[in-house]
DNA sequence: CTACATTTGTGCTTTATAACACAGTTTTAC
DNA sequence: GTAAAACTGTGTTATAAAGCACAAATGTAG
C-alpha cells in the first residue's frame, strides 16, 4: 500500500460526489488517511465472512461483488465502475461481509479506514446524506433485481444483463461493442443461469441478429428488441 | 388523520432507536409533525410509482412491502412489524416508490412528513447514522434474499419463509403456532413459488411431521429439520 | 513448442416447477 | 341467510431450465 498525495494525482475531482461536502480541513484529514491498492485480474479484494475495515473507491478497472450460494453456484450481486464506492455497507450494519469482491481486470482501489470515515460522517452531515442516498439507491436496485432474477425467463434475464453492461461500462469507439469482456460463466452468474444456458441463449440472440459475438466481444445490434425481450421477461 | 400528543399515548419509548438521538427541542418538533393513520385489513398504504412523502412507522399490525412483476405475479420483498420504519428509501434516493405496501391486518401507522425528517437529519448526526445503519442492514438482507430466492429449491425457500415468519412475528402462547396467519398465496409470494406449490409443499411438510396445519394456523414441530432443509436449499 | 487446463459450444436427458382444470371449503357481501 | 367470491386442495400435463457428456477451441505454463 502506498500513501499518496491526492492533489498530485488529481483524482479528487473524479470523486466529487463524496468529496464535495468536505471542508478544507476534512479533505486534508481524508487525504492523510487515503492509500492506494493494486489488484491483478481475478484477484480477490475481500471475502465473505471477513471484517470490513476500509471504505473502498474503485479508481480504475472493473470489480464484481458476488455471493456464493448453494451448490457452488455464484451470483454476481453488483458490479462497480470507477469512482464508485463499495465495501462500507457491512461496516455500517456492524456485520461481517456477506458478499465477496474481486477484480475482473487489473484495478486500482482507494482505501480509507472506516474509523476515519466514521469520524468524518460524525462531523459532516452532507457526507452522511451522501451515504444515506447511495444506500437508498442501492437498496432500490436490489429490490428490482430480486424480482427480475426470480420472475423473468432466461432470455429476459440475459437481455437485461447485456443492457445493464452497456449502461454501466459503455461501448467502444465503434459505438456497438460492449466495453467489458466477460466469460460466459460470469455472464451466467450475473444473469442467474447455468453457463451452458448463457452460451446457448447468447447464440440464439446472435442467430436472431440482436447481437454479434466474437469470442468475448459482444456487439449490440438491435437494442430495441433486447429491451423488449428484457421487459416482457 | 388525527394529530396526537405523543406523551399521551406513550409510544415514544417503543420507538426509541430512532428517538434516542433527539434532544428535547427536536422531540417536540417531531411530535408536532406526527400523525396517525389507520389501515384496514388488505388496505393499500402506498403504490408503486407514487411519490414518497412520509416516513412511516408501523405502530401496530402487520404490513407487507411487495412488488408486482411480470405476468401479474407478486413478490413480497419485506415484511414490517411494529416499531419498524419504512417508506423513506425512495425519498432519500429521490425516486418514486418501486414497491407497494399494504396491511395484512388492521394496522396503525405513524406518519412524519419527509421534509421534517430531512430537517432533523440535517441537525442531528446520530439520526443520520440511524438511517445509514438501517439501510445498510436492509441492503445486506436484500443481497442474501436474492441468492436464496434464486438458488434454493422450493422446499428450501418455503422452510426459510416459515423460519423467517417465526423470527419476525414470533409464536403464540403455546410456543409453536406462528403468530401470523398468511394465505397460501401470500406464503407463495413470499417464497417465490406458485400458490399450488405452496399448498403442496406445506402438505408435504405436514406429512413429514415438520409442521401441522389447521387452515392458516401453522405450528412449527421440527424446527431443526426445517433449518436443515432451508440450509441445503 | 508442447502439454495441460480452461473455456466455449452442442446435443441429449432429466427434473423441478409452472400451468391448467376442477372440486370442495371457507369467507365475504348484500 | 343465501349467493357469490375467494381460498384451499389435488391430480395431470406441459415446459423451462438444469445436468451431463463430450468435442473443439482457446489460453497458459513450463
Amino acid at each position: 500500500m502506498v500513501k499518496i498525495n491526492l492533489s498530485d494525482i488529481d483524482i479528487s475531482d473524479k470523486l466529487s460526489d463524496m468529496w464535495a461536502p468536505l471542508n478544507e480541513e476534512q479533505r486534508v484529514f481524508l487525504a492523510n488517511n487515503f492509500t492506494l491498492q493494486n489488484y491483478k485480474k481475478n484477484e480477490t479484494i475481500y471475502c465473505e465472512g471477513e471484517k470490513p475495515t476500509h471504505l473502498m473507491c474503485l479508481i480504475s478497472g472493473k470489480v464484481k461483488i458476488y455471493k456464493d450460494g448453494v451448490g457452488g453456484r455464484s451470483q454476481i450481486i453488483r458490479m462497480m465502475k470507477p469512482t464508485e464506492y463499495f465495501g462500507y455497507r457491512a461496516f455500517f450494519a456492524k456485520e461481517d461481509f456477506v458478499t465477496a469482491a474481486s477484480a475482473f481486470e487489473p484495478s486500482v482501489v482507494g482505501l480509507v479506514p472506516m474509523d476515519a470515515v466514521t469520524k468524518l460522517v460524525a462531523q459532516n452531515n452532507n457526507l452522511a446524506m451522501f451515504f444515506i442516498r447511495q444506500l437508498s439507491i442501492d437498496l432500490g436496485i436490489a429490490d428490482e433485481r430480486t424480482v427480475n432474477l426470480t420472475q423473468k425467463h432466461i432470455r429476459g434475464r440475459l437481455a437485461e444483463s447485456l443492457l445493464f453492461l452497456k449502461e454501466s461500462y459503455g461501448l467502444e469507439e465503434d459505438g456497438s461493442t460492449l466495453s467489458i469482456y466477460l466469460s460466459r460463466e460470469d455472464l451466467a452468474n450475473l444473469s442467474n443461469m447455468t453457463t451452458s444456458n448463457a452460451i446457448r441463449t447468447l447464440s440464439n440472440f446472435a442467430t436472431e441478429h440482436l447481437i454479434t459475438i466474437d469470442g468475448r466481444k459482444i456487439k449490440i445490434i438491435d437494442e430495441e428488441k433486447l429491451k423488449k425481450i428484457s421487459k416482457i421477461g
